[in-house]
DNA sequence: CCTAAAATACCACTAAAGTAGTATTTACAT
DNA sequence: ATGTAAATACTACTTTAGTGGTATTTTAGG
């Protein structure tokens, strides 16, 4: 068995130091190398090829999610695991929004660190438990309005899809076999039932963002 | 210190027994009461006011979800874990987007179990590997379109704002203390720029669902 | 069988959205 | 200094969206 190939981006040394001694303490792993900033990692991005990159969100010349968007690019199969002293929605979201897939928090543990570096290589996603609530947060509130659903009627709910999909009253009258009066009159009920005036405001009341 | 209450929802003998033998060995917990199917604990869920519920996904009276979706009425405070042998997308999302705000597969050790109760407690969302990599990619497909966004300037993305919410041109002519000309303007350029005719189909290239 | 809701369809009308072209001013970069 | 992009504004026009009313047919429930 191969072992997995690791490469930290950590401005800090304290940080930088101790994680080097992690990836070195587990024979499972082997260490390419640490680099102190975005620019170094950048310099040498297409001359080595890791499974595994730990990068600082908090780096001195970029934004982390910066380095990761651009790092994707020489190391496709490459997984992210960003390491913070941050929570803030901005800083996970745009990380995760550029292909990190996973997110630490620094206070985790040599433990913690190492299954992480093991779940990321496994296909898993390893957070920090307040991570992940964000995470799941953000998931349930991307979700479908039930309650406002349940107001429209079956033939309503396929009308409305098509209408969240931008499709103009004609394509949805051919798209269904029905006269372009009727899907009028469909819409004028659906807009009725959701308190709503416009097709933007339908849509955003049925699928919150 | 006050104990944590649990009830646990399992129709399988083996498993309801050994998440309860789980829950007695840990000196922070306590069991209120395992329950076979959803009707057996809906039946009493007023009586009762766990902090941490725990919900298999397949029982065999009512799907997971839908348990979830009815004892968050009688329990606004609790948080529930969902147990599953499967990992399928619609059992997971159906079950987060009711309120669960754990995922653990079967496959979980006692440990991670138990640690996974803690987690939920500290406000955590403790999730087997598999699941959090689904929750994660989930996350980044509905997250902004960066390559389209980039297309546009700054007042066009304050314009496309104001156009997601539902606002009528004259509306936003009057938010930004511009013509209604203007306005229309910016909107046309944008349409060019994404390669749309419509509203609807400009938000759907720069918010993704 | 009968009724209520849902689905279908049409008309007349107003409001809003979208297309196309021109023009001026500012600001920034080569 | 000069060219380019961005932001502003206007006109003229066409298409689509949205409102209100009426009416017939289907479907499902009591």
């Amino acid at each position: 068995m191969e072992s997995i190939s690791v490469v930290i981006v950590e401005d800090q040394d304290f940080f930088a130091d101790e994680y080097s001694a992690r990836v070195k303490s587990d024979s499972k792993l082997s260490l390419i190398n640490a680099y102190k900033n975005a620019n170094s990692v950048l310099a040498v991005a297409n001359a080595i090829n890791p499974n595994i990159a730990i990068i600082d969100i908090g780096l001195p010349d970029m934004p982390g999610y910066e380095l990761i968007k651009q790092l994707r690019l020489f190391w496709p199969n490459c997984q992210f695991l960003v390491c913070s002293i941050h929570a803030e929605d901005d800083l996970v979201f745009n990380a995760i929004c550029n292909g990190a897939t996973g997110y630490l928090l620094k206070t985790a543990t040599e433990e913690e660190f190492l299954q992480a570096i093991q779940d990321l290589h496994n296909g898993g996603s390893p957070m920090s438990f307040q991570i992940a609530r964000k995470v799941m947060e953000f998931v349930q509130t991307k979700s479908l309005a039930t309650q406002e659903v349940d107001k429209l009627t079956q033939r309503e709910l396929q009308i409305v899809e098509l209408l969240s999909k931008g499709l103009r009253y004609k394509e949805i009258a051919a798209d269904l076999s029905l006269s372009h009066e009727t899907v009028r009159k469909h819409i004028n009920n659906i807009y009725r039932k959701l308190e709503v005036q416009s097709r933007t405001e339908a849509i955003n009341k049925l699928y919150p963002r």
